[in-house]
DNA sequence: AAAATTGACAACCGCCAGAAG
DNA sequence: CCTTCTGGCGGTTGTCAATTT
């Protein structure tokens, strides 16, 4: 095969449309249908090629494209088609009116690619990304805390060292928190035969019956789950914990936590005004009880009742939701 | 206030599939 | 069946404005 582009004719202009070109092309195709591409720019008096005339036609200057934000309906419909058709963006297009495949493609690469990572969900795979084990990079994480700021945050060395237990407990609940959301989603999938349910003294999520909790999640992202307070969607920066120098990407679990609520969510918190996610997750690293105790002691003592007691998370809600056994799964099967 | 960096989005490039001759 | 043309697609780059240093 082989052809030359279309654009390689010598003179013909590149870059950004001008208003001039713009009313040019427009009123031609109005007039006369924009035919053969190809032809099109030497009849509307245009110095461009018929790809690029094509393009701003079909990306900027159809009369019926959506402009502006982009809804949170759009956004969900995107992820959710994104999951099953992968990079199809005119495919994808199809199912969002009024937008193109550019515009949602560049939407895609700048916004929810990054906001999914956020989330722990790989943006290509759309499930859960493994290389944010917290709970097993937390030995690494903290000898390195340890080795690198151990003399110099400004503390006694008790205080420090118990500053960076508190962390380590930090840590590893909201790593447990972030898993029971991934239950939550998985225990309501047909792949999941399983059944869920919270250990009383260990308050651990055990599964009692079939696989553990997967990865995936499809057709579904925490996102689904989340908002549960209506109008819920703002996106505040966590910012518990300041002085701490080992908790790493707040955001990330905030995205995480916001979608374990339930509830009721108190206003403030030791006198702190909250976020949803703040109602989920805020400890005093300094002072709460787990810091008596060693980092790794965390994950034995890890006491979630804690978290009931303080109102903070309804557990009533989320034991309900992941308590699917298989022979209900079935009976709605049925 | 100026320079550097970052983010958002428009536009381009190269490839491919299907239609037409 | 082969060749050429055309439109369409997805990845990438360029541009400009906003933000940060």
């Amino acid at each position: 095969m082989g052809r030359s582009p279309c654009c390689d004719e010598i003179g013909l202009k590149k870059g950004p449309w001008t208003p001039e070109e713009d009313k040019k092309l427009v009123e031609f195709i109005q007039r006369h249908g924009h035919g053969s591409w190809r032809n099109l720019p030497k009849k509307a008096g245009l110095n461009r090629c018929g790809k690029s005339c094509r393009l701003r036609w079909t990306n900027y200057l159809r009369p019926d494209i959506k402009r502006g934000k982009f809804s949170e309906e759009e956004e969900q419909m995107i992820i959710q088609l994104h999951s099953i058709l992968g990079n199809k963006w005119s495919t994808i297009s199809k199912g969002l009116p009024g937008r193109t495949d550019n515009e949602i493609k560049n939407y895609w690469n700048t916004h929810l690619k990054k906001k999914l990572l956020l989330m722990g969900i790989d943006p290509v795979t759309h499930r859960r990304r493994t290389d944010l084990d917290l709970t097993a990079s937390l030995p690494n994480i903290l000898a390195a805390a340890t080795a690198a700021n151990l003399g110099n945050l400004g503390g006694t060395p008790l205080n420090n060292a118990l500053r960076l237990q508190a962390d380590a407990v930090h840590l590893i609940k909201l790593q447990v928190l972030q898993t029971l959301i991934h239950a939550m989603a998985a225990a309501s999938h047909p792949s999941c035969h399983g059944s869920y349910e919270i250990d009383a003294t260990s308050s651990q999520l055990m599964v009692s019956n079939g696989s553990p909790p997967q990865d995936q999640i499809p057709m579904s992202t925490p996102s689904d789950l989340a908002a549960p307070f209506p109008g819920d969607h703002h996106e505040k920066k966590l910012q518990v914990s300041s002085e701490s120098s080992t908790v790493p990407n707040f955001e990330e679990q905030d995205m995480v936590a916001k979608s374990n609520c339930s509830g009721v969510k108190p206003e403030s918190y030791n006198g702190v005004s909250l976020t949803t996610a703040d109602y989920c997750m805020t400890t005093d690293p300094i002072n709460s009880p787990a810091s008596s105790s060693t980092p790794f002691q965390g994950l034995h003592d890890l006491n979630l009742a804690d978290y009931v007691d303080n109102n903070m998370i309804c557990w009533k809600d989320i034991i309900e939701q992941i308590s699917w056994t298989s022979e209900s799964y079935q009976e709605l099967q049925s």
